[in-house]
DNA sequence: ATGGGCACCTGGCTGC
DNA sequence: TGCAGCCAGGTGCCCA
């Protein structure tokens, strides 16, 4: 479900329910997440007040004064805020409690998130110290991109998909973002001129932020911390349009494999 | 160092 | 109607 507009979607609709809340109680439903989920956490969140609900890549950072909870919503899960009466679903695997009456929940079909506590420093975390800028900050552009692409014969499309040289894309921005850069998604890497390099800097900091205005892309199940769909699928160019025309050439989108997963573009608009 | 492939899961859809 | 097969938004890890 979730690419970097989904989590950030996720983050503004919970944050306000949490900040500042006080844990009232920690309910493990389901321990079997990616990882196995942080034992004690009843223990150590009890009584603890959500001091900041931060995002880096696509992990949530709960804040509180004693550590940080790094929640991952994988492929398929999401957070909703809910009356604490609100019956369980299935697949709901986590809650926190609060002292609103309200419950962060997690549900996640397949169990490909995490949600993992530290109590030290989670910027210096193994699943987040390797990992890129943020592709919204400053220091991702075309220059950053020429450079990490250097040496790289791997295909573009893919390694716009590698954590650690570019954060928050994922299988969707990655076909669109390529679109809207006119790349095509098999060229290899280090092939990109600067130039190139820095057209694709600009789509996908342009299509992560037109994703995060509108609440993300809906598919499937997504639905954004308050229960409501997201609109960018209106806006996609190539994702899950094999067949039909292009938006801008008419020409049929083609669908290929990559790395055992589906990229979109155009034959005509890419090369 | 880089790159390819697999693994972890459930559910929805298609076609026989 | 049942069932096998395939596909799906992520990413860490193992191996060549």
């Amino acid at each position: 479900m979730p690419e970097l507009p989904e989590v950030e979607t996720t983050r503004r609709g919970i944050e306000p329910h949490l900040r500042s809340r006080r844990v009232t109680a920690v309910l493990v439903h389901e321990r079997r997440l990616r990882w196995p989920v942080t034992p004690g956490l009843d223990a150590a969140l009890r009584g603890q007040r959500v001091r900041a609900v931060e995002r880096r890549a696509k992990y949530l950072l709960l804040r509180f004064d004693c550590g940080t909870l790094i929640m991952h919503l994988g492929m398929s899960g999401n957070l909703r805020v809910l009356p604490q009466a609100t019956p369980l679903l299935k697949h709901d695997h986590f809650e926190l409690q609060l002292d609103s009456g309200q419950v962060l929940r997690l549900n996640d079909p397949r169990r490909f998130g995490s949600c993992l506590y530290t109590t030290a420093d989670p910027t210096l975390h193994r699943l987040l110290r390797d990992l890129a800028p943020e592709p919204l900050e400053p220091g991702f552009d075309g220059a950053y991109l020429h450079r990490v692409t250097r040496r790289r014969r791997v295909a573009i499309k893919l390694l716009l998909l590698n954590g650690r040289l570019i954060t928050g894309v994922g299988n969707i921005y990655a076909s669109e973002a390529l679109f809207r850069a006119h790349i095509r998604p098999r060229r290899a890497a280090r092939s990109l001129s600067l130039a190139e390099c820095a057209r694709l800097a600009a789509a996908i900091r342009r299509v992560l932020s037109a994703a995060i205005r509108v609440g993300g892309t809906t598919l499937r199940d997504y639905v954004g911390a308050d229960g409501e769909a997201g609109y960018f699928r209106q806006k996609l160019y190539v994702y899950e349009r094999a067949g039909l025309p292009c938006r801008r050439c008419r020409t049929p989108i083609r669908q290929i494999t990559q790395g055992q997963r589906s990229t979109y573009y155009c034959p005509q608009c890419q090369q």
